[in-house]
DNA sequence: ATGGTCGGATGCCGA
């Protein structure tokens, strides 16, 4: 089963993206971030149409997440939202697909370290950890997919030197993503491939592809019982007219 | 037009 995350940046500008993608990689089930749109407006018939059938959390202007499955896959039991956390803001849904769990989660960004954003992404991981711990115990086979806004490790930024101890690369963020791992998961990328390029971000801002000052804030987080047969970023769309600051990201289960 | 980029809304903010 081929599954992968995108952060679409507005699901209204990026439907062609989306369209074309789907039809190259033809992805068994996708997790996306960022739809700036509401339920309402779910493109639902153009996305059928290329034979996915899709849940969504919407919210107009910010978050908004959504999972995909290619028929003959069905997306069942989906849940919205942690419970028992309260907050506006649209950032997970989770479906049952082919005996598998996925989770799309758009995890808030943070803005500065210390702010008031940042103490927000600080309590929705704990929270999404939480969330986590009872999907795990639910369902065994579980692949948590998103926009994690956390680079793991210096590594995963262009300039360490730079990007170390600030928003996504503190060590409490650090800790935050390490304690979803340490409920049972697995981030596909640490095992053993030897990828291209391993950012899935890139600013829009001082021509940030062009010259790959990207990081590794996408990812796939799978359960124990899941093991990955490759990862991969697919930078084609990043490099079409009006792309989304990031690339999917593939994972062969 | 909103500083430097983009999306979306009109509060220039959030990323």
């Amino acid at each position: 089963m081929k599954i992968a995350t995108w952060n679409v940046n507005s699901l209204n500008v990026r439907l062609p993206h989306l369209l074309g993608w789907l039809a190259e990689a033809q992805p068994d089930v996708v997790a996306l971030q960022e739809l700036k749109l509401v339920d309402e407006v779910f493109p639902h018939a153009a996305l059928a149409e290329a034979g996915y059938q899709a849940v969504s959390n919407g919210q107009k202007t910010y978050n908004g997440v959504a999972l995909l499955a290619r028929a003959p896959l069905v997306l069942e039991d989906v849940s919205r939202d942690l419970p028992g956390f309260e907050d506006p803001q649209k950032r997970v849904i989770a479906a049952t697909v082919g005996g598998l769990r996925v989770v799309s989660v758009y995890v808030v960004n943070g803005q500065a370290v210390g702010s008031e954003k940042y103490e927000y992404k600080l309590r929705f991981l704990a929270a999404l950890r939480d969330y986590l711990h009872g999907e795990l115990a639910a369902h065994p086979q579980l692949a948590v997919l998103g926009d994690y806004n956390i680079a793991p490790t210096p590594e995963d930024s262009h300039d360490p030197a730079t990007w170390e101890g600030n928003i996504l690369c503190s060590p409490p963020e650090r800790a935050a993503l390490q304690a979803l791992l340490d409920l049972g998961l697995v981030d596909a990328y640490t095992q053993p491939f030897l990828p291209d390029g391993r950012f899935t971000w890139w600013d829009y801002r001082a021509a940030g592809f062009r010259r790959n000052l990207g990081l590794r804030i996408d990812h796939l987080l799978l359960s124990t019982p899941l093991s990955a047969r490759s990862w991969k970023v697919d930078t084609a769309p990043r490099r079409l007219e009006r792309p989304s600051d990031h690339a999917p990201v593939l994972v062969e289960l």
